[in-house]
DNA sequence: TAGATTGTTAATCGATTAACAATC
DNA sequence: TAGATTGTTAATCGATTAACAATC
């Protein structure tokens, strides 16, 4: 099922339906509809309609989603079914607790190897799992057909570190340097960039209900959540 | 300088802005013009400029902007003046490297504690912060001023966890749990969704390049990046 | 002054919402 | 069949881009 032409607004909502569904479907709850839904996750029912409809016609008239159903497909859609493997480059605190995050088992990704360049840490075990030398990487990646490497390393090496990564085969990054990595066109990138994200959080702290004494500026729309 | 009506899609650009400032300040850059910013950062030239001006006029025509000022705007924009302090609930793997991420404190914020409900962990040391049990969290909130908590702890706890700290004065969530928190609406939240992020990258995955074999549905534009 | 580049308005493009006919 | 709710088209709304007059 491709699809060019799906924005990435429908694309970044996709995981959160696929959150609920999950947590429907522990409940036991057997079938919903796009307007019961739609008050849970505080969306319109519309959006979620037309959402859905770019990928195919999952429902059905006057009954609504089968909730076992949507949530298979919509993990098909995600590609969570391939099993893919992913390696952690850079054996810090956050590619440590990349390693520990049992979460993204659960949601059909492997974890298989975590590598580093500090000689001090090679051989430590992290969750069953040995800590490799940069040096192995090549020969790793080709072994165990990796797809996905997550980037937790100094901003300063993470472009020419992922630049090398692209030759030996890898198509996806899931960076968390701070900092843009330049890749070729066919090479996908998600960016975690958590600075960004506190500072946006700082933004909204400063912003929220107590802006009153503040120079009024141009809009005077509603300020938003979400 | 307050603001109501800022866009999210204003918002969420401003702390990439300050990112590549903060990167031609190092390299002692004096200007820079909205075109030559554009085409480093790949965005327009007149998405900057319209960007900027929700805030005030920052340029000078004929000159462009200077970089040490704009950067030093855009950081009191964003409230990174305030110095924020925030504590890290939760004192698990992804807490930890939390605590031990000096970047914020690059970027003004200070971590000036971190809690957890293990009593295994009261006491260990992270960066010179004892992990302390929850019980002494309200007090320490009274009396070190928190304004923000970033949440690392499971999903079944974080939205009451959340609903108690908000009873101790916090306004503001950074929250990593992988639940929506359903907060009051004048206590401001930012989600780090990690396990949304890697389905968003897998669904990039599947869908890059290799999708000539499937069935193609309605769009027909471009697949982005960014 | 002439050249450059901003600030800002107008035009375009895309995403969200509303509406409703199709259909289970 | 009647009621409910989808799939889908049309209307609205908002964000991005283009254009240009203002001005340093």
């Amino acid at each position: 099922m491709y699809d060019k032409g799906i924005s990435t607004a429908v694309i970044k909502r996709l995981p959160r339906y696929y959150r609920y569904l999950g947590e429907l479907l522990e409940k036991d709850v057997v079938r919903i509809s796009s307007k019961e839904l739609s008050e849970k996750m505080n969306v319109t029912a519309s959006q979620i309609r037309q959402d859905l409809n770019h990928f195919g016609g999952f429902g059905q008239q006057g009954y609504g989603y089968n909730v076992e159903y949507l949530y298979s497909e919509i993990g098909k859609i995600l590609g969570l079914d391939k099993g893919n493997r992913l390696v952690i480059i850079g054996a810090g605190n956050l590619g440590q607790a990349l390693a520990n995050y049992t979460d993204f088992e659960r949601r059909g990704f492997r974890v298989c190897g975590i590598f580093d360049i500090d000689p001090q840490k090679f051989g430590r075990c992290i969750r069953g799992m040995e800590i490799q030398p940069m040096e192995k990487l090549k020969a790793f990646i080709h072994k165990n057909g990796v797809d996905i490497a997550a980037l937790t390393i100094p901003r300063q090496n993470a472009p020419q570190v992922a630049a090398e990564l692209v030759s030996f085969g890898v198509k996806a990054f899931w960076n968390f340097a701070p900092t843009d990595l330049n890749l070729p066109p066919e090479v996908v990138l998600e960016n975690v960039h958590l600075a960004e994200s506190l500072m946006r959080l700082s933004y909204k702290l400063k912003n929220a209900n107590n802006g009153r004494e503040g120079i009024l500026q141009k809009g005077e729309d509603e300020l938003e959540e979400k």
